[in-house]
DNA sequence: CTGCCTTTTGTGAATTTTCACAAATCGCTG
DNA sequence: CAGCGATTTGTGAAAATTCACAAAAGGCAG
């Protein structure tokens, strides 16, 4: 089946239902038309469909959770996000998806919607891939118009939400007032999260997550800085609802890192407030997480929350209190003196097995050497520096300087 | 032998010298006069002795070093600064010393000087010493008369060294000068040392050791502040001079705990330095190391170098910083909390285990409990607050936050 | 090259730590 | 008081650590 260019034409000012007719009407086919957060806005009235995916999606005016959860982890969206053209879906029964073609409806780089377009009476083919185009072309303008308003109460609620980031209001009246007049949910509780990756269009790929959840978030260069709301007072169980929290993340990383060149992302969250007036803390303390992670990247492997930081979460100031003293610890010094002259690797071996919490087991294996061969350094380090390993006090020390020594000098700053 | 009141009043303005020579012709027994530093002043020229320390003291012009450290050891001069009465000396072979009576000259509570008469021709009996008590009190006016301008000096010599410690000077050249005009000699390498006890004649107690060493010392309050030289340019040999530092120390509080009724003393020192405006960081050091001791009394025992402070070094700015950022350790305080509705000691438990440097035999041992019940409470204690005591980050972080928790707030002040 | 020193690895025994399991104690509740 | 759960202590075996000693390898100066 073809169409001549221009045949849309005379639906520019139709009801967008009856374009849904025209497309079912060329491609013999079911056809629906969602918005960019998958609500139903037209559908074709072709008859009775088996379809259940179209079915449920029909008298819940929107696409089902199940449904889009599966799509996005297909990678079909991240096909339709970047493609201009249709993509073909193979049929998904388990979750009651027929065979189907979708288009997004595109206005420059901005997706404003979809055309979906079942393969059910009969087959689609790359011929009728131009009708679907066209008529993702003309849909243009009326989901503009019908996403107008939308699109501006968006930018209002992520404006608000940039003040609390940053702290512009303290009155927790005033910004209970301002959020209830921008439809803004504020949970009891919270945390601020904040993800970052190389990929520039980070969003996009968590757009499912960022939907169904109706999170306030907003991007800033490279990262994406969102709201958690956790829906419980009892402070007992913030362990369980924190472990969600961490799991959701994983998710959202894992899914990054499947997409992102390179593989880089990571992400950082900040402590649990509930007085609104403390997202600016939050913010800062999840920004607080990824510097670590950054200059720690090793060592904070498995850290993302603020209250896991440990001695991270004081290193930086640390750091800047002993270059303003001119603090330099004359152990680690004469140990890297020591492994210049001898060409011999104590510092190392002494961070791996500080690191590995005294476990010589553990460091031994970590430095791929024999455990004899460690222990033997170790008393080599207690005589050359002349420390006592056993005491706690002085472990902890240069377990400590030695992270600082990792750090860039701040007094240049 | 006795003499009546006044008898000593024609010697008012004689020669000091004939001073002697009549106390020894009463007692019939050589006489020597010292001043405070032990320099001989005047003496009888009853004969020739027999007494080997008397001919010493002559030909040097000074008591030997080794008398007057033996005496300083048994206690006479503690009795002689401390009693207004002769004090009657026991013969030392050993050291070549006669059996003789000593009393000190004093004005107020200043010891100005000794009168030391050896018992060799005659024995001296308690009926004698009031010829001594009338001859240390006409000795005075001429001792306060020589001792005058070298007091005056040692003043400016103090003066100058509270401006050093305080930090007033920062020109080295000037510095130099103004200690080359006071004949102060200031030593290439120096710390400053702070040795601090509730006995209020602290100095009194060190005197042979501050005299000997011609060091720079002041007293404030119960504090004795003093510098050491150190006389050696080679970074290297430090730990071998710091040794040295310690033992002297070591042996000043020992002599300090003997003599106080409640055996408080304590003693910090600060970092090396060599440039003398580097005075005021040593002293401040050394104040450091004194407050830590008196927060972490049982942690510091063996503390008494600045570069030996470890994690204390800085425990006080980071407990500030802590207390303004409004921080709690939320593993503590839940800790804390099960101890209280538990009748559990799960904190103590883990601090000693924190401080044993995670060896469990150490740790049971101080708590008194099987080393079975150490297991089950850190097993305990992980389930409680979520910690792997096996990664050192968390480990180091509960140490830290441990320690932080038992010093003062800071918020108040 | 030899001899000397430092470092690495190997071996084996003594000691310590870890772990699983069981018995006893204790406070609390129905 | 019986029963329950938390805690303490005991026992024994497996695993890990510590220690002493020895052999081997490597660099370096004479």
């Amino acid at each position: 089946m073809s169409v001549q260019p221009g045949y849309f034409d005379q639906f520019q000012h139709a009801d967008i239902d009856e374009l849904a007719d025209a497309i079912g009407d060329l491609l013999q086919n079911p056809i629906t038309i969602e918005d960019a957060d998958h609500k139903l806005i037209a559908y074709s009235s072709h008859g009775e469909s088996t379809d259940l995916a179209r079915r449920s999606t029909i008298m819940g005016r929107r696409v089902p959770e199940k449904v889009l959860t599966r799509l996005w982890k297909d990678g079909v969206f991240q096909q339709l996000l970047t493609k201009e053209d249709p993509v073909h879906i193979p049929p998904k029964e388990d979750i009651g998806l027929g065979r189907r073609v979708a288009i997004a409806i595109r206005k420059g780089t901005d997706v404003l919607g979809y055309i979906w377009a079942q393969e059910e009476n009969q087959p689609i083919t790359e011929k009728d891939d131009e009708i679907l185009r066209q008529a993702a072309r003309v849909a243009v303008p009326r989901l503009v118009q019908r996403q107008g308003k939308r699109k501006a109460e968006e930018q209002r609620r992520k404006e608000f939400f940039w003040e609390l980031l940053l702290g512009n209001h303290t009155s927790e009246s005033f910004i209970k007032r301002k959020a209830e007049s921008l439809q803004v949910e504020l949970p009891a509780q919270y945390l601020i999260c904040v993800i970052e990756a190389e990929e520039t269009r980070l969003e996009q790929y968590l757009y499912p997550l960022l939907l169904r959840d109706k999170l306030l978030w907003v991007m800033d260069g490279a990262q994406l800085i969102l709201l958690i709301g956790l829906n419980s007072q009892g402070g007992r169980e913030n362990a369980l609802l924190l472990r969600k929290v961490e799991q959701f993340l994983d998710d959202s990383l894992e899914k990054l890192v499947d997409h992102t060149p390179h593989g880089k992302a990571t992400a950082g969250y900040g402590k649990i407030y509930s007085e609104y007036s403390d997202i600016v803390r939050s913010y800062r303390e999840a920004l607080h997480v990824l510097e670590v992670k950054r200059l720690f990247f090793e060592e904070t492997r498995q850290i993302k929350g603020y209250h896991q930081l440990g001695i991270y979460r004081f290193l930086r100031q640390l750091k800047s209190w002993s270059d303003a003293e001119g603090y330099v610890n004359e152990q680690l010094k004469t140990l890297a003196a020591y492994d210049q002259d001898n060409q011999t690797h104590l510092l190392e071996t002494l961070e791996t097995y500080l690191d590995s919490a005294g476990k010589v087991n553990v460091a031994a294996q970590h430095l791929h050497i024999h455990i004899n061969t460690l222990n033997y350094r170790l008393r080599r380090i207690e005589e050359i520096i002349q420390v006592d390993l056993d005491d706690q006090n002085q472990r902890t020390s240069l377990y400590l300087d030695l992270k600082l020594n990792k750090m860039p000098d701040t007094t240049g700053k």
